[in-house]
DNA sequence: ATTTTTATTTGATTAATGTCAATTAATGTT
DNA sequence: AACATTAATTGACATTAATCAAATAAAAAT
């Protein structure tokens, strides 16, 4: 969402409440209550299959918005976590949908922030479906780099606030492989590596390796 | 959509048009004018990277809904190519945006709609999130055996209409992969594969294979 | 501050899948 | 119907990335 949006929601947000790292925002099975944007910090949301194993389903950061997947069937399917101290709004669904008859225009942006979130998963898709995990991982910084800089964030210098397993289970490789990317990269000088602040060195590099020439069609 | 959803939208569809094998609903780059949904027939949607490659971002069923991911800036960008003969209802997006005021559930159910397929995306990226090649492949048939008797057909023998290179650019591998795992899985004798025909043998085979083991989670 | 635990990196090896090449089957065209 | 073209399969081989194992570094706990 962008600032005027944030401003529409502001009148019906619930209350935020900062949850500090490890901690939960909705788990799996939940019932489905509000959407959460995020003023500061950082989210993953993942799935358990079966076996246990946790699939890991995306990142967001601030601006961006959390639980739309679960306003169909009005439960959540995944679990989001927060990856650092985070701060939301919480925004009651039940009261939204009282506004959207109330503000036309409110229902037009709602539909469009979920047109944007369908067409940034499938371009994600397109990434995942990338053989080479060079082109995955350099796609998926150039994703970071460009969802900061569109929140006025520095597109060059940021913090990757998720674990490398994490990535790794995100992008469906190994660590390891994640681990020697960062290392490859750095050495290419395309990027430069300390813990988990990246500065990109070469975005144009990166956009190389990710077979992207143009300006356009990043996944987020 | 469900039945009744496609009745709710009935009194706005434009007109009908089917469409031959190969041809066009829409191109990257065009302007949105309309959704589509599916009557009868199959569809693929892709983008073109710069290099020229084609990547497939999904494939659409009889009673989907399609473009729903070029509401937001009024461009779709990707192509959506029809795999067989194709009949489709055409909803004006216009019309439907003033009828969303007049009829209050629409609104709603438009939003599920799209909470549905961001929902599905979702697991499609756990799909091609998972590394091996059998567990996409199997995930994938377990996926269309689910769309495919949601509508109301077999779930256990219906066409891939699409060929075995779209199937696997869309899962991230190489046609040859594809080709082996159809006959490792005949062999196997979870599927009988004919041509594009499938007759899935045993549901639950491929979903061992694919890890699931509740009757839950499937991508689409 | 020290210890313990966890996360990350690096190396060696193995397994999976991509690539190249050739064959067969299916489809479309004259 | 015969031919040409395109799609799918199969085999041999090369390459990439996973796995196994160990070392190092960072974070958490005492």
């Amino acid at each position: 969402m962008n600032v005027g949006e944030m401003e529409e929601l502001d009148s019906i947000i619930k209350r935020s409440k900062p949850i500090n790292k490890g901690g939960y925002i909705y788990h799996a099975g939940d019932t489905f209550k509000s959407l959460y944007a995020i003023k500061s910090g950082s989210v993953k949301t993942y799935t358990i299959s079966d076996d246990g194993t946790e699939q890991i389903t995306g990142f967001y950061l601030p601006g961006e918005l959390l639980g739309l997947d679960a306003i169909n069937d009005n439960v959540h399917h995944a679990t989001a976590k927060v990856l650092e101290t985070t701060s939301l709004c919480e925004i009651p669904f039940a009261g939204l949908e009282e506004i959207v008859v109330q503000i036309p225009g409110l229902g037009r942006q709602l539909m469009r922030i979920m047109s944007r979130e369908l067409k940034s998963e499938e371009m994600t898709m397109g990434l995942l479906a990338s053989k080479s995990a060079e082109v995955r991982l350099a796609s998926f910084l150039i994703g970071f780099s460009r969802r900061y800089s569109e929140r006025g964030y520095s597109a060059t210098e940021f913090n990757l606030s998720m674990s490398r397993n994490d990535i790794a289970n995100f992008l469906g490789l190994a660590v390891e492989t994640v681990s020697r990317l960062f290392t490859r990269f750095q050495n290419n000088g395309y990027i430069h590596v300390e813990r988990k602040l990246i500065k990109v060195l070469s975005l144009q590099a990166l956009k190389e390796v990710a077979g992207i020439h143009s300006d356009d069609a990043v996944a987020s």
